[in-house]
DNA sequence: CCTTAATCGGATATATAATATCCGGATAAA
DNA sequence: TTTATCCGGATATTATATATCCGATTAAGG
């Protein structure tokens, strides 16, 4: 039970984006080398959240992926349906209405107390993620982190867009 | 990001365990068959419950599997965290490390806004399943369920152990 | 118009995890 | 002694995650 990696990458970057100036972009191989991963599958990552319509590409000279809406309406729920796609976690079979005291598919119609309660569980979690925003994140990063750590990124962003 | 079958089947067959009597225990072989599910890979799930203290079993002849304790004191996330280990389902990286504008690993003894939000989230989804007891799920199947089912499902229970 | 830099989509390879099976040893009941 | 059962390890198979590559497309700039 284990997210992608890209989870991780695609939060961070989505973060990083959030300083790119207007009408720029920063390109996937960019985005690779100021995190170290492997650029050819987080363009595979990348092109995954702009299906899910959370960045924006330009192609051609010059172009790359910034955000495709403000940062208040991108959730980390957003990031992870994105990624991971909208399956729930906990997958029922419906073995009860297997074996020898299995019963009919029209007794089935409610989903059973256990999936149920996975459901319940799921709900949470997604509501939880869902609280969270990518202002918020970037909100409590700059307020923990320290001021030059945030300018150096700026300035290299800066001279990415340059 | 997904649970494995063995969480499904796991859930379903301790919600069954808790009507074998007293001093007796159903084969995993018989398990296997009461749910079509196959039963050399549900003996090795069978063992996780076990190791973790779910599940008592019983060698030899007549031997088999039952509840270890009540099932007021059996959680969904007890059996959750059996079959699929402790690990929390964000894996951190800790890429900020990375990079040209990596932070040093001192910097990084506070896990990271981003980390803390999806261990915020995994917290209220274990929460959430802690609060399930099979107790619980046993009464709701019991109030929702057809009567007669649940006597055949004990009468079965019944054969197997006789 | 041509070159260059970039994304896009698909195809493919590799590594890791999930699923499944098998067997020999231990154990206990009949 | 035979039989049924769990136990542990080894192994095979399948699916998913990870990673790479290439040709097509698009746009900027000379």
């Amino acid at each position: 039970m284990q997210l992608g990696k890209g989870v991780e990458w695609c939060t961070h970057i989505c973060g990083m984006l959030a300083l790119v100036p207007e009408g720029k972009g920063l390109s996937a191989e960019a985005l690779a080398d100021f995190f170290e991963v492997p650029s050819a599958y987080l363009a595979k990552q990348m092109q995954l959240l702009r299906r899910a319509g959370i960045v924006a590409s330009v192609r051609g000279k010059g172009g790359g992926y910034r955000l495709a809406r403000g940062v208040v309406a991108i959730t980390l729920l957003d990031i992870v349906l994105a990624i991971e796609g909208p399956m729930p976690a906990f997958r029922c079979s419906e073995i009860r209405q297997n074996g020898p005291c299995g019963l009919t598919r029209k007794e089935c119609k409610a989903p059973c107390e256990i999936a149920s309660a996975f459901a319940e569980a799921e709900k949470v979690y997604r509501e939880a993620l869902r609280a969270k925003t990518l202002a918020a994140i970037n909100m409590e990063a700059a307020a923990n982190g320290k001021p030059e750590h945030f300018l150096e990124v700026a300035q290299w962003v800066r001279r990415q867009v340059a």
